[in-house]
RNA sequence: GGCCCAUUCGUCUAUCGGCUAGGACGCAAGAUUUUCAUUCUUGAAAGAGGAGUUCGAUUCUCCUAUGGGCUACCA
C-alpha cells in the first residue's frame, strides 16, 4: 500500500533561515518532487519569547529565490491548515486533553526556578519516573488541590508520562534502526499554560499526523528526541500512520569545531544566509548569497552535494536533474564541513552558462555602484564587454575589476608594468603606433591585428614590449582580453586618445634617472 | 558526566568482500598566449588505531581514539 508522499519543512521564525535549514528544505523538496508528492511549509512559532518580526517573510522569500516550491502553507493555503502553529491552539489543547484523559500525561506545577534549584542541587537531575513522585504535580497532589491551583490561576505545564524500562525503536531511512531505552528520556513538557501553547514535541507530532505527513526529514540534531516522538505516536494510537524518519547529517564549521552557526558567516567571510538579513533588534546586517552575487541555481547545486551525491561523478545538476536523481540511499551519514571555496567554483561554472545579454543586465547595478551610468552605453556594448571577460569571474561583481577600462580611462598605470615594458624609446614607438592605427581602413579586431603585428615585425621591434606598452596605455595594466578585441570595442578615437594620454602621463610620472 | 550518531586525500565525496582506492574543489607544474585570466594536460594528496570473522577486508563485528549532536516551560 503506497502512501502519498507528503513532507514538511517546519522552521521556526526566530531569525533568518540559515543555510543548513535551506539544505533541509531543499532535500524535503527534492524528495517530494521525486515522488510526485506534496511539500508543506509549516511555521513553528510555539516559542512566543523568541519570535522575530520579518522572519517568516524572509523564509518565504528565501525559498522562492532558490526555487524551492511550496504546495501547502500559510500563503499557499491547503486542506490541512492553518499552517501556523500559533493559530492551532484549539487543536493542541484538545490533544493535550486526550493524553491527560488517557493518563499518558500529567499536570506539573514546579516553576522553572524550582527546577533550576533542583538541577543545581542534584547532579544529573531528570524529571522522570524516578523523580516525578517527589515533585509538585497531579500525580502527587490530590485532585481537588490540582483543580484549586488551576482555578486560582497558577501556571502549570503538562508533562508526558514516559514509562520506564522499555526499548524504543526509531527506524531512520539514512541510519537504519536506532534503539534507546525509555529510561533515558525525561517527562518532556508538552504544553505550557503561561502562553497556552504546546512545545515543539507535541505540536510537531500532532501536526504531522493531522497534515498526513509521510516522511519527517530534518536535521540530525533531532535524532535524540526521535524516540520521544515515537512514544507520542504510540500514546495517541497513531502507530499505523507514523511517518518515516530521516535525519540528515549536519553542516559543520569549515575551520574548527561544531555545527555551522549563524555567526560563522561574518567571522569567516562567506554568507550563511540565503538572503541578506537586517536584524530588527540589533540593526546588524548579515550578508546573504543573493546579495553576494551567487546565482540561486549554483547555491542549490552546491548545497545538494553537501551530504548527498547522485551515485556517479556528475556535479553540475539543475533542479530538474536533482529531483530525478535524489534519494536517501545516497545521503551520507556524517556531517559535512561547509567548504565555501567550492561554492565559488559552482557559481563560476553557472555564470559561464548565463546568456551574455542577461549577464549584462545583471551587471548594470554594479556599474552604477562604480559611478558609471549604464544608460550611457548600448546594451550590445555592455553585452560584448561581459561576454569578453566572463570567463574570469566567480561573481557578477567581479566583472568590474575585469572590465572597468571599457567604461573609463585608466586612473593610473601599473608601476611594475611600466618598469618592465615602458622604456625611453616607448613614447616614440607609441606615437608611431598612433599613426598606424590612424592609417587603418578597418578598425575591427580581425582587420586591424595583422597590419599592426606586421608593422612591429618589419621595424624589428620587440613584440612583447610594444604590445604591452599598447595594452598598458589603454588598460592601465598588463591584463585583459585580446588586445584588438578591446580596441575594436573602444573605437579608434578613444584608443588613440588613451595612447596620447599615456605618453603624456607616464613620461610625467617617471622621474628622470 | 550520561545517551545517541558518525569516522576514505586539506575539503565534498565514490566504493554496497577482490583496489593499481575513482571524481571534484583547492594546491603545484607544464602547455597555449603580445598580457592577465580562462582553457587543456600532468602531479602531489586518503581508508583513525587495535583485535576478530574470512581464502581475502576500506567494505562485516567488537574495543579504543577522535569528531559531532542531544541532555530547557528553544526549536
Amino acid at each position: 500500500m503506497e502512501r502519498e508522499v507528503r513532507v514538511r519543512f517546519a522552521p521556526s521564525p526566530t531569525g533568518p533561515l540559515h543555510i543548513g535549514g535551506v539544505r533541509t528544505a531543499l532535500y524535503n523538496y527534492l524528495f517530494a518532487r521525486h515522488h510526485g508528492g506534496k511539500m508543506i511549509l509549516r511555521i513553528e512559532d510555539t516559542d512566543s519569547h523568541r519570535f522575530v518580526p520579518g522572519a517568516e517573510d524572509y523564509i518565504n522569500e528565501a525559498l522562492a529565490w532558490l526555487g524551492i516550491g511550496i504546495d501547502e502553507g500559510v500563503r499557499e493555503g491547503g486542506p490541512y491548515g492553518p499552517y501556523k502553529q500559533s493559530e492551532r491552539r484549539d487543536i493542541y489543547r484538545e490533544h493535550v486533553k486526550m493524553l491527560l484523559d488517557a493518563d499518558r500525561a500529567y499536570i506539573a506545577f514546579d516553576t522553572p526556578e524550582q527546577l533550576e534549584t533542583k538541577r543545581s542541587a542534584v547532579a544529573n537531575f531528570q524529571y522522570d519516573a524516578s523523580t516525578r513522585m517527589e515533585m509538585t504535580n497531579s500525580l502527587t497532589l490530590p485532585a481537588d488541590e490540582v483543580k484549586r491551583r488551576i482555578d486560582a490561576g497558577e501556571q502549570y505545564v503538562v508533562r508526558f508520562k514516559i514509562e520506564p524500562g522499555r526499548p524504543v525503536e526509531v527506524n531512520d531511512l539514512i541510519r537504519g534502526k536506532v534503539t534507546i531505552k525509555s529510561d533515558i528520556l525525561d517527562d518532556k513538557v508538552l504544553y505550557k499554560s503561561a502562553d497556552d501553547l504546546p512545545t515543539y514535541h507535541l505540536a510537531n507530532i500532532v501536526d504531522d499526523h493531522l497534515m498526513k505527513v509521510s516522511h519527517v526529514i530534518r536535521g540530525e540534531e533531532w535524532l535524540p528526541s526521535a524516540p520521544l516522538h515515537v512514544l507520542l505516536y504510540e500514546a495517541f494510537g497513531w502507530n499505523d500512520t507514523m511517518p518515516q524518519f530521516v535525519h540528515l547529517p549536519l553542516l559543520l564549521k569549515p575551520d574548527g569545531k561544531g555545527k555551522l552557526s549563524k555567526r560563522d558567516g561574518d567571522r569567516l567571510g562567506f554568507p550563511v544566509f540565503p538572503l541578506e538579513w537586517h536584524d530588527p533588534a540589533s540593526g546588524n546586517i548579515s550578508s546573504g548569497y543573493r546579495e553576494s552575487g551567487y546565482l540561486p541555481e549554483a547555491v542549490v547545486n552546491f548545497l545538494a552535494l553537501l551530504g548527498w551525491n547522485p551515485g556517479d561523478d556528475t556535479e553540475i545538476m539543475s533542479m530538474q536533474d536533482l529531483i530525478e536523481k535524489f534519494s536517501f540511499e545516497h545521503c551520507s551519514k556524517s556531517g559535512a564541513k561547509f567548504a565555501f571555496e567550492k561554492g565559488k567554483w559552482f557559481n563560476h561554472t553557472y555564470l559561464q552558462n548565463v546568456d551574455d545579454a542577461q549577464l549584462a543586465q545583471m551587471f548594470k547595478p554594479v556599474l552604477r555602484e562604480h559611478g558609471v551610468n549604464p544608460n550611457d552605453y548600448s546594451d550590445s556594448y555592455i553585452t560584448r564587454v561581459v561576454g569578453m571577460v566572463k570567463g574570469r569571474i566567480n561573481f557578477v561583481k567581479d566583472l568590474w575589476d575585469q572590465c572597468a577600462f571599457f567604461f573609463q580611462e585608466p586612473e593610473s598605470y601599473d608601476p611594475k608594468a611600466i618598469k618592465k615594458r615602458w622604456s625611453a624609446e616607448t613614447p616614440a614607438i607609441m606615437a608611431e603606433l598612433i599613426e598606424r592605427l590612424n592609417a587603418l581602413e578597418d578598425f575591427s579586431s580581425a582587420a586591424a591585428e595583422q597590419p599592426i603585428l606586421d608593422w612591429i615585425t618589419s621595424k624589428g621591434y620587440h613584440m612583447g614590449n610594444v604590445m604591452n606598452a599598447f595594452r598598458l596605455s589603454v588598460v592601465g595594466e598588463c591584463k585583459g582580453p585580446h588586445m584588438f578585441d578591446i580596441t575594436e570595442l573602444l573605437g579608434r578615437e578613444e584608443t588613440i586618445r588613451r595612447i596620447r594620454l599615456a605618453i603624456e602621463r607616464i613620461k610625467a610620472d617617471e622621474p628622470a634617472v
